[in-house]
RNA sequence: GUGCCUGUAGCUCAAUGGCAGAGCACUUGACUGUGGAUCAAGGUGUUGUGGGUUCGACCCCCAUCAGGCACCCCA
């Protein structure tokens, strides 16, 4: 026992249980993707940490990626995100490819940090976006994808919001105030903070980033203006293209909103959960209209979002919308009687699967309660019995777990019986 | 990288500085052709590791390792 090797810091084991709420979740998220048209690509997981120094953040690159050297001397990563991966290989093909141009994809990402609650180093991120079109009603589309998604695993309006906010509409109100260009980095910085600080040390916060009283005052009342949109053209044909998509009531203005990542040059959005429990972003996206230029290509507008498998999960989890996953997807179980009466049991089996119907055949003879108690934990529905008595009058036993009843039924029609009580 | 908290049975956790325990789980039986419920019986620990204080340490001190939570950053 004291010989065993720990997993790897951050990583999680996928149990069966924990493996068919990975599935479900990606699952979930094809079906809210591919209702949209998007089509399913990949990146590689390995890839040059030269890909990420352009455009990503320092920290992303230079601490929270898992960084080595492969054995012709290249330093490599773990894909610690997909946008450049996406950018670069729609600017080594731009000219060929169909545009618009929807593609989403659910893969592994990895980041070196302190694990904590909603964050861990291995993770599975679902990326949705769209190159090509650089209307708010494109914006609106992908805030519908997630919106789809939240609907479909049973999320409610009131339990889960996109928040949107504008990054144009923002600047032009930073410069209102008399807010120099380069302290908008900064003062995007205090408002995305402003959360997590209490009050006092938030203004303490403005005072350094450079903000006097009243531009702290107009700040503030800018941040407290739900109505801020609607004074800009792009937030009024968003939400009315949400309300057309049939999602309003899951999208709301927050100028709250501003996001951490560099290349975002317009709309911006995040998905909470408003009932507690975790207090990180759902998921995130936004415009990048000049992230093809930045990597060489041809410039070309683009709108997407990402969701980690994590947060979403402790959500559905803490909510109990879960849905129940049996054990095994066998829902029938084949008894062996005793020694004798073992390879019938493997016939018995195998025509069954012929039938269309997954089943497990007991490995062994065993005592038939030790048999049933496996089955009604493997959270099997069918017990099918076949011993000396049915075996001498060509009949088998089934009896449905559910509800208790048994029923003798000759072993030709075994199947079709089977299928009626599973439904 | 910074701060706080926690390491005791397979799991969740007790134990004033004085004999290491309970629940759950597991195995067996009551029930040798039928699961869940109930009852009974069964055994499991280098108290994370190394040192120190003490007549005596799961408990106090130091170091170390591991994990959790928050910050940072972000999905």
């Amino acid at each position: 026992m004291k010989t065993t090797i720990p997993a790897v810091k951050g990583t999680r084991e996928f149990y069966p249980e924990q493996m068919a709420v990975r599935n479900y979740l990606a699952e979930k998220a094809r079906q809210a993707a591919e209702a949209f048209g998007y089509q399913e690509w990949d990146g590689p997981f390995l890839e040059k940490i030269d890909l990420y120094a352009a455009k990503s953040g320092e920290e992303l690159v230079k601490e929270q990626s898992f960084v080595f050297q492969d054995r012709g001397g290249e330093l490599v990563t773990l894909r610690p995100e997909l946008t450049p991966s996406l950018a670069r290989m729609i600017a080594a093909r731009q000219n060929e490819l169909v545009y618009p141009l929807r593609w989403w994809s659910f893969g592994p990402f990895w980041r070196y940090e302190r694990p904590q609650k909603g964050r861990s180093r291995e993770f599975f991120q679902w990326n949705v976006d769209m190159l090509g079109v650089a209307s708010p009603e494109a914006d609106a589309e992908l805030i519908a994808v997630a919106a789809t998604f939240l609907k479909s695993v049973g999320l409610k309006p009131q339990e889960a919001r996109l928040f949107v906010n504008n990054r144009r509409l923002m600047d032009a109100r930073f410069d209102a105030l008399d807010i120099p260009p380069e302290n908008r980095l900064a003062v995007s910085n205090l408002v995305d903070r402003r959360a997590k600080m209490k009050p006092e040390a938030w203004e303490a916060y403005a005072a350094e980033v450079g903000l006097g009283p009243a531009q702290l005052d107009g700040l503030k009342s800018l941040l407290a203006d739900k109505d801020l949109w609607k004074t800009w053209e792009e937030l009024v044909r968003l939400f009315e293209a949400v309300e057309a998509l049939g999602v309003r009531d899951y999208v709301e203005f927050d100028p709250n909103i501003v996001r951490g990542l560099l290349y975002y040059t317009g709309t911006v959005f995040e998905a909470f959960d408003l009932t507690g429990g975790v207090r990180r972003a759902i998921l995130g996206g936004g415009r990048y209209d000049n992230l093809l230029a930045d990597v060489g290509g041809e410039p070309l507008a683009g709108v997407g979002f990402a969701m980690g498998d994590v947060v979403i999960g402790i959500v559905l989890e803490e909510r109990g919308l879960l849905p129940p996953f049996p054990p095994t997807p066998a829902p029938v179980l084949v008894t062996v009687f005793d020694a004798s009466r073992w390879l019938d049991s493997l016939r018995l089996a195998a025509e069954l699967r012929r039938a269309g119907l997954n089943v497990t055949c007991y490995p062994e003879p065993a005592k038939l309660p030790r048999q049933f108690k496996f089955a009604d934990r493997m959270g099997m529905r069918v017990v099918v019995v076949c011993g000396p008595d049915e075996a001498a009058a060509g009949q088998v036993t089934l009896k449905n777990l559910a509800d208790g009843t048994q029923v003798q039924v000759s072993r030709a029609e075994a199947a079709e019986s089977i299928h009626s009580m599973l439904g």
